[in-house]
DNA sequence: CTGTTACCGAACAACTTGTTCAAAAACATA
DNA sequence: TATGTTTTTGAACAAGTTGTTCGGTAACAG
């Protein structure tokens, strides 16, 4: 790829995220980014077709890092689905946002969090499917599976935001000890 | 109140329950809400500063009826928080989104329905909140109440969604049970 | 060195927002 | 019914935003 490309590219999310840290997402302007990342208009356009796509496509490339192409190979980084056990998985993603890895903690700490949440949601929605029979530690059959992976989706996202929203007192390890209560996940 | 104020408010507040079905909340304009409600422009920012301020104020309105001021006189309709026992409270919510009191259940299913789970969340963090003792079913005192709350809430709420996105195949009252097994909350 | 590609910046039309004002209509009260 | 108050109307307005266009300039690849 272009350097040209990748360096405008970068200059722009990098000026988005500082402005998504500052105001709401739907009170940025394009002329703000454009500013910030010292790019022309046209240029801009060049990129994204609008700002909703530029968001999109940041997302995608944020969570992507987090649950899909992480790299194996640097720093002897194990790939989230390769975690041995299942306990391993949340404790995984809690200490991955606690090191605030590709500004994540930030994003998910600002106004625009639900943006973000979203995402997250969606992207851990397919880890746990995939792995629903180590982790439940409920396993009731009268309850529908899609039913009880949303929920605990749902209960991680909380905690996250719980976490976040209380001050970051709790290590990863204690975070994910509440959560396995309260989301009734089997610890083994 | 003047009657024309009462007819001009409830006009906008229709023809924004109306585009909001149809749209997402960001690409609806003033210019159309006034076409659809029959109302003048001047007359609009007369009653809301923005759109922001119409979102809340209808939001507001909205779960005021369902959580706090409901006319107990009517129908012989019980006041939510003075539902008896603990186990009525739920499932009395439930029943609600399937009558679809106040096109409740319309909003909640519609692409905007962030938007509303976010409002309905924050009411009924109050709610579970202050009956929190009757509800707990797993009463593990090394949890955090504010913690507590916060993943009952999300398990509702998720719940909802869950129901809504599946297409709304079971009754209130199985709803019920599902939620009680996987947010432990005690029956009795 | 050359052809290709990306960037710039300025200008542009189209649209949106929120305000203003005077005239008309609806209201409340007596 | 008559009177004074309040709300609505419609049009016009400035200010700001969006997404496009285009000729000139710079960076790239081979």
């Amino acid at each position: 790829m272009d350097r040209r490309i990748r360096k405008t590219r970068q200059a722009i999310f990098t000026a988005f995220i500082e402005l998504l840290s500052k105001k709401e997402y739907s009170q940025i302007t394009v002329a703000e980014i454009l500013q910030r990342a010292d790019v022309g208009r046209a240029t801009f356009y060049a990129h994204f077709e609008t700002k909703d796509y530029l968001l999109k496509e940041f997302c995608e490339e944020l969570f992507c890092h987090l649950f899909d192409v992480e790299e194996d190979n640097q720093k002897g980084h194990v790939h989230i689905f390769n975690c041995e056990g299942s306990s391993g998985v949340f404790l995984h993603l809690f200490s991955h946002l606690q090191k605030n890895d590709n500004n994540l903690l930030t994003l998910l700490s600002c106004a625009n969090n639900d943006l973000f949440l979203k995402y997250f949601k969606s992207n851990l929605y397919t880890l746990v499917e995939s792995r629903l029979d180590q982790i439940d530690g409920q396993k009731d059959l009268s309850i529908p599976k899609s039913y009880r992976v949303s929920v605990i989706c749902a209960c991680f996202v909380e905690t996250v935001k719980w976490w976040i929203d209380t001050g970051r007192k709790q290590t990863p390890e204690k975070l994910t000890e509440y959560f396995y209560k309260v989301a009734q996940i089997s610890s083994n």
